[in-house]
DNA sequence: CCGCTTGATGTTTACGTGAACACGTGACCT
DNA sequence: AGGTCACGTGTTCACGTAAACATCAAGCGG
């Protein structure tokens, strides 16, 4: 904190030599305006200031026009910090994620930064990187704290317990990719009947069996897929095949995809989201296997490119900007009404998109 | 001093009887701990607490310990609001920009919010959606201010001055995407030069010519890889074609796939982004154009999926890691030094990265 | 034994804002 | 006309924190 503030701006006090800021090199670099330079440039109070800043009534036309003009002429802006003092909260709610690489998480997040805006509320994204966990632990613990007034938890709950990052007792929660619907406010995509959709497609084209796959285990949405994709073929009596374990990655699929390519009987196969349905097709392309006269394919997500894959994915359409929406729907009511403990799952329904790369099996 | 206590507040809990109801933790406490209530518990000082919450030396062990046991049964957190009112500043980075669903942007965002936790900054998004830019408008100007810092913007940085969002006068900007590097510190990927070795490459390869997919003219990304194309061309003497605008999206390079496919003496294509050459390559396998044997085809990103299309992408690798990370620090440098005036590009270099899309003509 | 230093802790104050209240003026009602 | 009421504006104060200053006890050399 050394005092070598230039004093390049146009500095209100200046006016007057009211305080002997000259005398007193000790005294204060102002450095930000505040309601009390306003005030006093436009010869009011800061009461009729504050009243103007936030368009209260009670202030007449012509003092409210001073004040407008007081308040440009000093560029003056209100200092959150101290609006969130007196008011007790921040308007602020916290995203914690792992990363916002991956397709829905971004999407999610974009939506619920854009629906909060609307609603006066910020985002302050709160990345959890398993490779710098212990640089987040220095910044967050150090820092003491987190100014949010409620968090968004774009993750598995159960990992935020094992991570350096706490929530701070008494905030909201509403959780996106979890189980905890009895403790906590879940919304999500509903996994599992998107799932059922992408099966059953598979089943009434007419083939036999469906391969699976999966994500990562540690994600929720992972495991709820392979749960419904499991649920649909035993309901129908069909043979359940061992499920492949992937990462969301197309790597992962493409390793999935030259394994399945080795298996004959294989026709049709239910990737846990479009890339690693990418992945698959790229993997039959290099075995000869045609998709879909030789083997289906059907992804989940729907991202913007699954069009353009080739051939253009069948998938699950999930509607990320809904799933914002609801979350911060309800991040605000449980801010509002101060209820903090309304567990529940609130699911977003899915839409199966029947594009290029499914079809009737023996092509 | 204390006249009479209103009480008017709407105390959610503890009846009456003061608030030294400690021996009651269990349901709903009083949300705010304040640095008073852990002072009162502990049987100190309130800047007691105030120099254990920050690490502070000059508290005796036993004091020490005494203190943290109070916090800890009070649930204490610091308030970020009065730390910020008190010391000037929010330790926050506000981040600017259209959309998170572009690929660049959300990697470049990812890496910020990494790198500025890892310095005990937070990241607060601020999107400027056009469709809802009203009430984006609504949210900040009501509210009446970003309580941020320092700002990075992702995005051309005249888009901003016709946005609704504007910069508040003295908080430290770094822009991402711009030409503004006369009066903005500007941190980016050395566009041109991505740009270049792509076309060199296709060059090289000897391929008479580059035709050329754009991205949308409000990037300015996208016009520097324009240019640079050009430029290449025209340096080594060979025609240049037109160029076909896309907008990034997948769906525009295949339109542009179509209308080139067309074309016999086109055998070398130059798209901005990957998700356009996504498009290109389902466009040409649909046109019957065989990639790269009839076409080449180069990317610019380098995106995840980019090894997995059929054929595997040619492409140009962006550092969004370092990108980021460049951000950071240069507005870090801005805020720790108060120096706001020090413009300036700094490059980050790419990488071409040749796979199975790009070959030499008439194969 | 005094006075000075050192270190631990308490007290005062200000950060910028806005709710609550006080004040003063004019209009309207009886 | 007197009273009251609405309205514009000013004053006081508290929000939670931490710097600056004050206090107090113990140690220590002269």
């Amino acid at each position: 904190m050394d005092p070598d503030e230039p004093e390049g701006r146009v500095a209100p006090t200046t006016g007057g030599a009211g305080r002997d800021g000259t005398g007193v090199p000790g005294g204060r670099r102002k450095q930000r305006v505040s309601m009390a330079d306003v005030a006093e440039l436009a010869g009011v109070s800061s009461q009729t200031v504050s009243r103007v800043s936030n368009g209260r009534p009670g202030v007449i036309g012509s003092t409210r026009e001073q004040v407008l003009a007081a308040m440009r002429e000093l560029g003056y802006r209100p200092n959150s910090a101290a609006r969130a003092l007196r008011y007790g909260r921040f308007n602020t709610i916290g995203v914690i994620l792992f990363s916002l690489s991956s397709t829905g998480s971004s999407r999610t997040v974009e939506a619920i930064a854009t629906h909060a805006a609307a609603e006066g509320y910020a985002i302050t994204l709160i990345p959890i990187d398993v490779a710098t966990q212990d640089n987040v632990l220095g910044a967050f613990t150090r820092m003491g704290e987190l100014a949010v007034d409620a968090v968004i938890v774009i993750m598995e709950i159960h990992l935020l317990d094992t991570s350096t990052v706490q929530l701070p007792p008494g905030v909201h929660v509403v959780v996106v990719d979890s189980d905890a619907g009895d403790r906590y406010c879940v919304v999500d995509t509903d996994q599992a009947d998107g799932a059922r959709k992408a099966v059953r497609h598979l089943l009434d084209l007419g083939h036999r069996t469906v391969w699976h796959v999966t994500g990562p285990e540690s994600s929720y949405a992972a495991q709820r897929r392979g749960q419904a994709w499991r649920a649909v073929l035993a309901e129908a009596g069909r043979p359940v095949p061992a499920p492949l374990h992937g990462d969301w990655s197309a790597e992962s699929g493409h390793a999935a995809g030259l394994l399945l390519a080795e298996v004959p009987e294989c026709t049709a196969v239910f990737a846990a989201n479009d890339q690693m349905a990418l992945g698959l097709l790229r993997a039959f392309h290099e075995r000869r296997r045609s998709v879909p006269a030789d083997i289906s394919v059907v992804g989940f997500d729907d991202t913007a490119d699954a069009p353009f894959f080739i051939p253009p994915l069948t998938t699950v359409h999930q509607d990320f900007a809904e799933v914002g929406r609801r979350c911060v729907q309800r991040v605000l009511r449980q801010i509002r009404t101060g209820d903090d403990s309304r567990p529940g799952t609130d699911l977003v329904p899915t839409r199966l998109v029947v594009r290029g790369s499914t079809a009737p099996p023996g092509g």
